[in-house]
DNA sequence: AAAGCCGTAA
DNA sequence: GACAGTACGGCTTT
């Protein structure tokens, strides 16, 4: 089914719409005469700035959040944009055109809204909610109580296209025919009860076509409205499930869920809480207001095992009734129950021959219909594989839920119509004045490369040039310095680098545990056990393998020694590791936790750690500089601080890149020999012949070499 | 428990 | 500005 996608249009206002001095220069506004006592100012490009020491603050705040996104939130001054989604989600919870308009007109700082936004809000709130995607007998259709509309939409190639493929489908499929009759008597009674209240148009549309569909409406600025009116679901059988009395939801979870469940509906979107804060008991809770058959997806097997205890420790679910499917644990499912499942982005979407056992789980979760599906880690959904999960499983609500909202493609845009509008956002310093998450500072210690390692820095390729200013010795230094200090304090600090090389050099000088993607199962809850409970070890080495869900709530020092790139998600989820509430934790105004990033001074290591700095900037941290280098190259007790032992490391760097070299053959030396040397036993590959394959792989490098010719080809 | 394969991050 | 490249985890099979 490949359709042109019709051209996105544009999601935000335009910048240029001034061109004197700059497009962001807004001098010719007139002031109100009480502007002082107004928080925001309004700038015809949609961006919205609010004053955070305003006294209406929390309720500027409350409303900003519902009709924009928050771009930046640092201590004095929060910049909101809204944007065609953010107004989406605005109307979804009964914001009206005129509403948002007049609010904002009230406490903005100039006589004037500008006449750019005002346009842009009522276009884009005007047909919000007029047509609605809706799932019933496991079948999706579109219908619309207003005139017109679904003429309108069928305008929509795509829309088109899966209104009539749907048709033909049930045409073919001979099998399941009364099961369909009888299906289609009770659309039709259904549809007639309805109809004495208001005329309900609809048609039905291909569910493989969910996805293109939404994404088109959305374009088309005809966004389908997704709401689950799970009171009144009698057809799915209920989940008995309540929270324990005990459990106490804390104000922001609380708040968050109502945006979800406003006018006694359930509506799709995406909940955003930062690391620590208890974004599991939010989901939970969501289950609980349903009470209908849920799904909850996690990006791993150990997320799978903390949500299923979550929800004993919480709710009142009778644990047979929480059914995990991942490779590992396949539980039974109950005899006419509704049930919880809890499983993984990977076995949704697995593209191989599955087991039987696994199969056979698999055909009953498509074959149900689900009140709620739950997504752990939201911001891994627009991946190729996973999007597709979350339309083959058929629910009436999805739920987002994560603590990063971004990626470093365009894709996290996507979720708007994979799943539906942010509908909350908490802000990471209010919750830590509240004493939610641990208050932590931010440090970038700059360490200046030795001049051996600078020498050949210089003339390194770009590979070589990561390890050499990651392995500079002055930072091997500069952490054993940091290392000293904390452990003095009493402090237990985790030390990141995602490079193993560096880790293992690191655990062999400094004589400390590691933990990395090879290290078993037994020996990283060793490690991690005496970590948490005992003074005699309290740092340790782990390679990415700790950014997400290695829960060590008594750590609160990390150093960052190296990393992914210009990852912003990762330096987000990292801070998050020391982010929940300490034990110990005064309400003061200082740092219970401390992130330090090392970065090799005059490299491109400098350019990452700007880049990967942005969101923990955007949500109100700042990072400071510290230099302590002289300190650190006085102390001559320092592992690498003698000459000798920077020069033997570096010589161990150089002969790696000598093999490295060895192994980047000519493309002329090429052979079936060293092919399967590179890529392993050839002949697994199923359905292929091991020459294909063998092919395949030399085409797929073609493209490195041409350029590679290209390059040293004379006299072109 | 290890190996093979695949998908993800960016 | 895409790309290469490395690390990792998940699912299945042996």
């Amino acid at each position: 089914m490949d359709l042109d996608p019709a051209p996105r249009k544009k999601q935000k206002l335009a910048d240029n719409v001034s061109d004197l001095f700059g497009k962001n220069d807004f001098y010719n506004f007139e002031l109100k005469p009480d502007h002082l006592d107004k928080p925001i100012w309004v700038c015809p490009n949609g961006h919205v700035f609010l004053e955070a020491h305003s006294p209406i603050y929390q309720q500027i705040t409350d409303f900003l959040i519902a009709i924009a996104e928050p771009v930046s939130r640092p201590e004095h001054v929060h910049e909101y944009i809204i944007t065609r989604y953010s107004l989406y989600a605005a109307v979804s919870v009964k914001l009206d055109t005129d509403y948002i308009i007049s609010v904002l007109q009230t406490y903005c700082k100039t006589v004037n809204l500008p006449s750019e936004v005002i346009e842009f809000i009522q276009e884009n709130t005007a047909q919000y909610g007029k047509a609605k995607l809706v799932l019933k007998h496991n079948r999706y259709y579109i219908e619309s109580v207003y005139e017109g509309v679904l003429d309108d939409l069928l305008q929509i190639q795509s829309v088109r296209v899966a209104k009539d493929t749907v048709q033909s489908m049930i045409i073919e499929s001979g099998e399941n025919h009364i099961e369909d009759v009888r299906e289609e008597l009770d659309r039709l009674r259904d549809a007639e009860n309805v109809e004495v209240a208001e005329k309900v148009e609809s048609f039905e549309i291909n569910p493989d076509m969910i996805e293109i569909v939404r994404r088109d409406c959305h374009d088309e600025n005809f966004p389908l409205l997704e709401e689950y009116d799970f009171m009144n679901d009698t057809k799915n059988i209920k989940l008995e499930i309540d929270l324990k009395p005990s459990t106490h939801i804390r104000s922001y979870q609380e708040k968050s869920l109502s945006k979800m469940f406003s006018n006694g509906r359930a509506r799709s979107g995406v909940i955003v809480l930062p690391c620590g804060s208890g974004k599991t008991l939010v989901g939970i809770t969501a289950v609980c207001t349903i009470k209908h058959r849920a799904i909850v997806l996690c990006t791993s097997g150990v997320a799978v095992e903390q949500w299923k205890r979550q929800f004993e420790l919480w709710s009142t679910v009778n644990p047979a009734n929480i059914i995990r499917f991942t490779a590992t644990s396949k539980d039974k499912f109950p005899e006419n129950q509704a049930t919880i499942v809890i499983s993984t982005y990977s076995m949704m979407g697995f593209q191989g021959k599955r087991s039987a056992e696994s199969q056979e789980l698999y055909d009953k979760l498509k074959n149900h219909e689900w009140g709620l599906l739950v997504m752990d880690e939201v911001q891994v959904v627009p991946a190729d594989m996973f999007r597709k999960v979350i339309f083959e499983v058929k629910s009436h609500c999805k739920l987002g839920l994560t603590a990063t909202l971004v990626r470093e493609d365009e894709r996290i845009e996507d979720l708007n119509f994979l799943i539906g509008p942010k509908l909350y956002e908490a802000n990471w310093l209010d919750m830590q004045s509240l004493g939610h998450i641990a208050k932590v500072q931010c440090i970038e210690v700059w360490c200046p490369m030795t001049a051996e390692f600078f020498q050949e820095y210089l003339s390194a390729k770009p590979r070589k040039k990561i390890l050499l200013y990651v392995a500079n010795p002055n930072k091997l230094m500069t952490c054993q310095y940091l290392v000293k200090k904390h452990e003095a304090a009493g402090d237990k600090i985790i030390i990141f680098s995602d490079n193993l090389f560096v880790l293992e050099l690191y655990s062999k000088a400094l004589k400390l545990p590691v933990i990395s993607g090879q290290t078993s199962q037994d020996e990283r809850m060793r490690i991690l056990y005496s970590f948490e409970n005992t003074s005699n070890n309290n740092v340790i080495l782990v390679s990415k393998v700790a950014d997400n869900s290695i829960d060590l709530p008594g750590a609160n020092v990390i150093i960052q020694i190296s990393s992914h790139f210009g990852s912003r998600r990762q330096e987000a989820q990292r801070l998050g590791r020391i982010l929940r509430p300490k034990t110990n934790m005064v309400q003061t105004s200082e740092f219970n936790a401390s992130f330090y990033s090392l970065v090799s001074q005059d490299t491109q290591e400098m350019w990452y750690a700007d880049k990967r700095q942005q969101f923990l900037i955007d949500q109100g941290y700042s990072y400071k500089v510290m230099n302590i280098v002289n300190e650190v190259l006085a102390d001559q007790t320092l592992k690498f601080s003698n000459k000798n032992e920077q020069k033997s490391l570096l010589e161990r760097l150089l002969q790696a890149k000598d093999i490295d070299d060895e192994a980047n053959e000519d493309p002329d030396d090429i052979t079936p020999e060293t092919m399967s040397r590179k890529t392993g036993d050839l002949s697994r590959l199923s359905g292929q012949s091991a020459g294909y394959a063998l092919q395949k792989k030399s085409m797929q490098r073609h493209k490195m070499f041409r350029m590679r010719y290209k390059k040293f080809k004379p006299g072109t």
